[in-house]
DNA sequence: CCAAGAATGTGCGTGAGTGAACATTAGCCC
DNA sequence: GGGCTAATGTTCACTCACGCACATTCTTGG
């Protein structure tokens, strides 16, 4: 029973009752039926039909095979359905992941598609660890820095993140406003453990002020903020954050070099779905809100 | 989903996780799996797996298609130890057909056959109508008189049913013991109506004895035999018979032309199963008495 | 009774699918 | 870091399975 092919050309001559008539519902030759039968009973040492010159008649095990194949047929109709329908619906898991900075602008995103989609299960992955798109661990990716360049990794920007540099009232009242870039080396500042994150800024930063300047570092973008809140020092915030933290004065013109773009990730074995694109769409439409 | 053995491909290589592995599995190239994962995943415009280098990981659909082929892989193994066990164990119905003149023979030897396998189920046509073995109509037949030839029909001999002239003791006390062979036309016999049996018994007697001398025809074998015990005539009745039925005496002595051959008929491609057989040789083995 | 139609069965030439070889890449062990 | 293994993926030559044509047989309808 090596050869499926051959049992569904049974399965059709036993259904039909002629060799004819299977052919043409398969759409092959009347004689590619005829050997594909003999090659079964022969693989089988047992005659599925007794042949006379108005048709194939199925014996016993022929009888039984229509049954099993029946079944098949059925349910490799029904799988065929499910998966095509499922390319076209939005439902099943969907996985996302981002750095964890993300959590707090992705999470509504992702709820707000889960609340239009009803046999949507959403799971949002965000660890500093990177999530690797081609072994399935995710559907779609929010990364930031460079370009991603792995192969059948399918990239589209998402959006460009400018930040700013600002320290919070408290950290003026107590440690003054820097007068301009030179003057930076006097102050106090947050930033991210350069073994976890490699962004732009801490590039710009290390350059600029001494290492011991940079008095408290963390690995984590929400407690860098926190940091900044309570006047830890000076640190980067993006606009997006900004907008919604009162009390933070910007201490110099933002810089191109702070511009973080991102980028939305797919696996190129899984972009053209529906359901990923539903959520491109739904993550590039809500960028525009962050970026205004 | 035209072609199952595309199905069966993926099948192994979801279940084998990678493309080599399912290659092997399937004693196929790999090159040709990958073209089978191609060309299904074209059809159902859905990614099956997931490719990276270390192998493929199945999707949803996938997944999905895993189950489903599971199923059907098992159903199949089912199916073909089915079927290839069924040709080797006496089970299923079974059907034999010949004429009633042998019901009395054939249905004990076939009663036996069944209480020795359990699932077996008989089923024994006699009808002077002849089945044909090539609708499937019947597994087995047995056919009298010249050889058939059929195509794609399997004949073995089984026996020489010699035949005896003689009356019962009543005619006798009636009309007396023919003296010879010219005597028959002052007698009166029962026959086969001809247009029913064309038995070479019925040749001769039409030529010995002018028509209006049978007094007694029938289409039935059993009804003769009961006429000719019952004085209705001279009739001819085989060894088998003459054995068990008393007080009959042998008018003259029998002729080779009386001597019907019977044959054993099963159509070639039922013939090699084990049940078919079965009741070959159980047939034959009878036979052997019947004629002794 | 003959002819038309529909079915199985068979030999032969061709093309699609197969297999071999090679390139490439990621992970692992030393 | 560097060789080694085991994967995927692509190209090319080839073979096996396919389609075609014809023969044959049985049934049916006029």
């Amino acid at each position: 029973m090596e050869n499926w092919d051959e049992v569904r050309t049974a399965f059709h001559v036993a259904r039909m009752g002629t060799v004819s008539g299977a052919a043409e519902a398969l759409g092959v030759h009347h004689a590619t039926v005829i050997r594909h039968i003999d090659a079964l009973e022969a693989q089988l040492g047992v005659k599925l039909f007794q042949r006379h010159p108005r048709g194939y008649n199925a014996t016993e095990a022929g009888l039984d095979l229509l049954q099993v194949a029946q079944a098949t047929d059925d349910q490799f109709a029904q799988l065929a359905g499910r998966i095509k329908g499922q390319g076209e619906s939005v439902s099943g898991e969907l996985v996302v992941t981002s750095l964890g900075a993300f959590a707090s602008l992705i999470t509504p995103v992702l709820a707000d598609l889960q609340k239009k989609h009803a046999g949507l299960t959403i799971k949002y992955l965000n660890s500093e660890r990177l999530f690797r798109l081609e072994y399935g661990e995710a559907h779609v990716a929010v990364r930031t820095g460079p370009v991603p360049e792995q192969p059948d990794n399918v990239v589209q920007p998402l959006m460009q993140m400018q930040s700013h540099l600002v320290a919070s009232q408290s950290y003026i009242e107590r440690h003054g406003m820097p007068k301009d870039t030179d003057d930076l080396v006097n102050h106090y500042f947050v930033g991210v453990d350069p073994t976890v994150s490699r962004a732009p800024f801490n590039s710009w930063l290390e350059k600029i002020v001494p290492s011991e300047r940079i008095t408290f570092r963390t690995d984590d973008t929400n407690a860098m903020f926190e940091a900044v809140m309570h006047g830890a020092g000076i640190g980067l915030v993006a606009t997006t954050w900004l907008k919604k933290m009162p009390g933070l004065t910007e201490i110099i013109p933002p810089k191109l070099e702070w511009c973080i773009p991102s980028w939305l990730v797919t696996h190129v074995d899984l972009h053209r779905t529906t359901k990923v694109q539903a959520v491109l769409a739904a993550l590039k439409a809500a960028a525009v809100d962050w970026q205004a």
